[in-house]
DNA sequence: TTGAAAGCGCTAACAA
DNA sequence: TTGTTAGCGCTTTCAA
């Protein structure tokens, strides 16, 4: 692909390879005003493009880096990371090598492997959900972890991860403010691969519970799938909660199981916020904001931890090679999110209903 | 980071490089059967790894495709295309190189020379919406264009697509077979920048009701913005027409528009699919299905596509260099589709009530 | 059956 | 101010 050489350049411009490489790369300033415009003339005249490769050959560096992510296609998130990392590698004139491993252990082997032999100037680990990397891929040192940490004691490895209790904390406050006391927490399910994050949150939520002096009331804490039929069952059970033990509040892991939250309260003819509040987590393009009413979350700053990783790939920022930078997760504040109806609890103030517009279920479904 | 070299190898193995090469490449099988073993032990003794980029510039070929695309954040599809293409690559032991461009031409075409620059074998020019790529970002020749084609008369260009037209056939053909007669069309708005696929779906739309002898009413064929809101306003026009002009059902431009439809419909405590029957495209991840009824749709080939695109780029799969290759879209059935109401139409059957769960709502809220 | 050597296209130390 | 030249690490022709 790459035909015209520089020794082509040098030859249309009447000088040596060595002025070409000097003026093209603005080093030597030395070299003749004169010369340098023959140069330039002639490179354009020619076509020529430098090559890459015999160029990182030469310098030992390829402002290159690979990503290496464990899941792309299966998870919403993964183009906000990459943008973010892409950005910032474009704006430094890198390249991205992108490879998925669809988490398996030996491609992601293979892909190390590869990605070295390309002489990458930099790598990032992806992980498309918070959580510890396992200590059985064997990263080269350096590598910067994104949205994932190194195991307990395991150096080298630069990190950012989500600030996931505060994320857990700031739902909460958002409910606890509203005038809320029984705030439920709907969990992702336990299970061995139980993502950091859902530790992190619960103990966000509890904190911001025992700091406004609630209870810690365990029936409220409840566990489903991550998906839209966790949200919905996990719900359910809270909606059968007697009377005065029902929450008022529900903070859920995450936004899909809102949505399930919802259908769970629409079945019963209830209202979000009017009789129940609702909080989610992910800020879910396409899915938070287009819920009836809109979702009120905790956003995931996706984009940010891309640019971070690479960031600190290139050395352009300086990241504590062993700290795991904590990234804020905002609140979004939207409609789902309001005071518990008068009747209930001790510190609800009386208000105009804020929500006019509203559907509702009538049929309940189970 | 490639330390350990090729000569290191042979002076461990007590040969030359030649040799080391000769039988790392499994070339000249004359190489005594001794001779390989010894060597192929003191490469893994010495931990060698070939540098990619010294074998690139020797054999001017990379083992390196450049994929570009126009938007990889803010669309939900790029990971499936991704992954499409990743997978193929990596089964042919190549690496990509992925850089998103964000629509920007100056981006395009500054990525264009950084990918010749690195020598990849191949290009693809990826876009998120199957579109016509404009004749003014300068491809190099044989790029594949991925769910987009090239402009009319532009030649030497493979391209895939999805077969749009037939999509949205088999959408209305669904809703025909169900027994509907009043089928609306829920499209994007006009614009500009009107997608190939709407005008193509439309297409589908009106073949098959034609072949169907299915008059055609303009008053079914509506406009809105491709998210829930537009396809909650576009659906509220549709229910407001007069009883014996509305629809039965509703075909939409997208799986978001569709939830619009759903909450337009509910808020007339009217249900899907009794009352009304929905079918949405794209199939869209954590949406399509997690709706309430869950949505019947088309799905995006983007998986297929991907795997196409790179197929051809690497030359293992032939496609005729000026074809624009159609994907099928396969209707994903769920449980969004049934006959008409029996009061309506005339080709309606009886029949029992298939869907038993259904939520509705009971407020009207515009 | 194996090795010497040229060269892919570039950069940079050194020389002029 | 500019040019010669030695590699970067590999593959591959040609010779032995």
């Amino acid at each position: 692909m790459a035909r015209v050489r520089i020794s082509d350049v040098a030859a249309a411009a009447g000088v040596s390879v060595t002025t070409v490489s000097l003026v093209l790369n603005d080093v030597e300033s030395r070299i003749s005003q004169e010369t340098r415009d023959r140069v330039r003339a002639a490179a354009t005249a020619v076509g020529y493009e430098p090559s890459a490769l015999a160029r990182g050959l030469r310098r030992q560096r390829t402002k290159t880096v690979g990503l290496i992510s464990d899941q792309i296609a299966t998870t919403p998130f993964a183009g906000r990371m990459l943008a973010g990392a892409q950005d910032v590698a474009r704006a430094n004139e890198h390249l991205v090598f992108l490879v998925d491993t669809g988490s398996d252990t030996e491609v992601e082997e293979a892909a190390i492997r590869a990605l070295t032999a390309q002489q990458v100037d930099a790598l990032i680990y992806a992980a498309m959900w918070h959580r510890v990397v396992s200590a059985d891929v064997s990263l080269p040192a350096g590598t910067v972890l994104l949205d994932c940490r190194p195991a307990d004691g395991v150096v080298g490895f630069p990190s950012v991860v989500p600030d996931d209790r505060e994320g857990g904390a700031a739902a909460t406050r958002e409910l606890v403010a509203a005038g809320h006391t029984r705030i439920a927490y709907i969990d992702t399910a336990e299970a061995a691969t139980r993502p950091l994050a859902a530790d992190l949150r619960l103990q966000g939520y509890r904190a911001v519970l025992a700091e406004a002096g609630i209870a810690i009331d365990d029936r409220l804490h409840v566990h489903g799938e991550t998906s839209h039929r966790g949200g919905r069952e996990a719900a359910d059970r809270l909606l059968d909660l007697p009377e005065h033990h029902r929450p008022t509040a529900m903070f859920c892991f995450n936004d899909r199981m809102a949505t399930g939250a919802y259908t769970a309260i629409h079945a019963r003819a209830l209202q979000i916020p009017g009789d129940i509040s609702i909080i989610g987590y992910d800020d879910q393009q396409f899915i938070a904001a287009e819920q009836d009413p809109p979702l009120t979350t905790i956003a995931l700053p996706h984009y940010e931890m891309g640019r971070w990783a690479m960031e600190v790939a290139l050395g352009i920022r300086e990241g504590g090679v062993d700290a795991v930078h904590q990234m804020e997760c905002p609140v979004i504040r939207r409609d789902s999110v309001g005071p518990p109806p008068a009747h209930v609890g001790k510190q609800n103030r009386r208000r105009t209903s804020q929500h006019t517009e509203r559907s509702l279920s009538a049929t309940p479904d189970r």
